[in-house]
DNA sequence: CCGGCATAAAATTTCGAAATTTTTATCTCG
DNA sequence: CGAGATAAAAATTTCGAAATTTTATGCCGG
């Protein structure tokens, strides 16, 4: 299979060592970015990134431009690159997009799924199901393994629906998502039930009940989203929380 | 208002001056491609293209890294970059995703577009059907000028639905598609009458009459398909049509 | 005291060569 | 004669410094 033609986090190699560089810090950049290490709104100059991952101009600007094409950092021509701001108009039009373009995605691939497609989505949830939310109990803290099965189960969920333009760009989408989700959790999050909202998503697709499957998922969303206005009442254009120390 | 999120072509200051190098040739080579002056499937090897383009190393890796996130080259790990491959099958899959995304955000801007939206549809139009199709009156020549004003139409048309992600993926699958008609039109194009086609888009639009306006869209964009499909009967995953020259 | 112009500092962009990695060609052995 | 390992060639990737451009500073004039 080709590569997504909106690149996404996919197959994770990061820090690997088969990979260039380029790629690496990439990837690097790109998780520091969705838990926002880096956050929104920052300057990114070239100094500070090349002292932080360790690399040549080179490499460093390649990641710049691959993150610019994600829509997670912007770049303006001899301004240099900054971490892509947030705001709840942004993600107004985030959901808005991501409701649409997923009830495309999922009707289609309930339409012409088969079996094998099926089972994967099965898979998918019995894995997400086992994973904690967070890498703490104490208190909310990233967990890349759920992130990853998160992002798996979803894409899933869209995978029959032929067309790797449609499905990459709900990647995009999601991703963008993830940069928001991660603000709101870092204050408070008594997480609702989001396994059994899984759950009910899987079995109303599995049964075909496009209707139904497309309600819930679009309200899954819609329930993300009223999570994060409430911890993130008032987002500015910039960064709503703490600069980000240097530390590496 | 922010750059578009999916780059594309928009606002086109190639070859000038007061941008980077990087940008200017990002622009030409675009050009290129979409043209089909730099055939697809094509490897790109960057002593060819330094040489070709009168740059060094960085601004040419720079703007094959934004390229191939507009998804018009492919880029392999310490395998370099290529032009990406045409094929029929990824032609059905672009009109279907096409029709998808257009279809909602043609819908949208019909719910939501006001006077200066309906205006700016007019005047687009217009300027459009103002200009010839081909740059010379013998054979097909690519016009720049026409497949602008042939882009701003379409983007105009979808430019009221209120989500700057959704209009930034038509516009690149437009771009997309823009590819196979220039490998249509360059063996004979006996060209159907494209403006009354795009007149009674217009005034459907305009009209707010969203159930025929989708329509009338849709089978332009079918129309296109089964005009490349005709000319270009049996697409093979690499280019089908002679190498290029290295001319400068 | 404020505003604009020259100057200095900082940051981005670009170059060309060095370092890796892949690809091709050659040679040896079964 | 073919397969596999080895060496040469070619291509991609990366580095670090030079060149441009932007941003900040200081100075003079109104």
């Amino acid at each position: 299979m080709e590569k997504p033609i909106v690149s996404a986090k996919s197959d994770i190699k990061a820090g690997g060592t088969g990979a260039t560089l380029a790629t690496s810090v990439y990837d690097r950049m790109r998780e520091d970015i969705l838990t926002g290490k880096l956050p929104p709104g920052d300057k990114l100059r070239a100094d500070f990134l090349r002292a932080r991952y360790g690399v040549g101009t080179s490499p460093m600007r390649e990641a710049l431009n691959r993150l610019a094409a994600d829509g997670l950092v912007v770049h303006e021509d001899q301004r240099g690159f900054r971490v892509s701001a947030v705001s709840t108009a942004e993600l107004e039009e985030l959901l808005k997009t991501r409701c649409w373009l997923e009830e495309t995605a999922l009707r289609q691939s309930i339409a012409h799924g088969d079996a094998a497609w099926e089972e994967s989505i099965v898979l998918s949830f019995h894995r997400l199901s086992r994973q904690p939310r967070s890498a703490s109990d104490a208190s909310y803290t990233f967990n890349p393994e759920w992130e990853k099965l998160h992002h798996e189960f979803h894409r899933g969920l869209i995978a029959a629906c032929g067309s790797r333009w449609l499905a990459g760009y709900c990647d995009q989408l999601n991703d963008q998502t993830l940069r928001y989700r991660q603000i709101a959790a870092q204050f408070d999050d008594p997480r609702r039930n989001e396994v059994d909202e899984h759950r009910e998503i899987m079995e109303a697709t599995i049964a075909r009940d496009d209707d139904l499957a497309v309600k819930l998922l679009i309200r899954h969303f819609e329930d993300t989203d009223a999570l994060i206005r409430k911890h993130v009442p008032d987002m500015r254009d910039s960064a709503p929380f703490g600069k980000i120390s240097a530390a590496v």
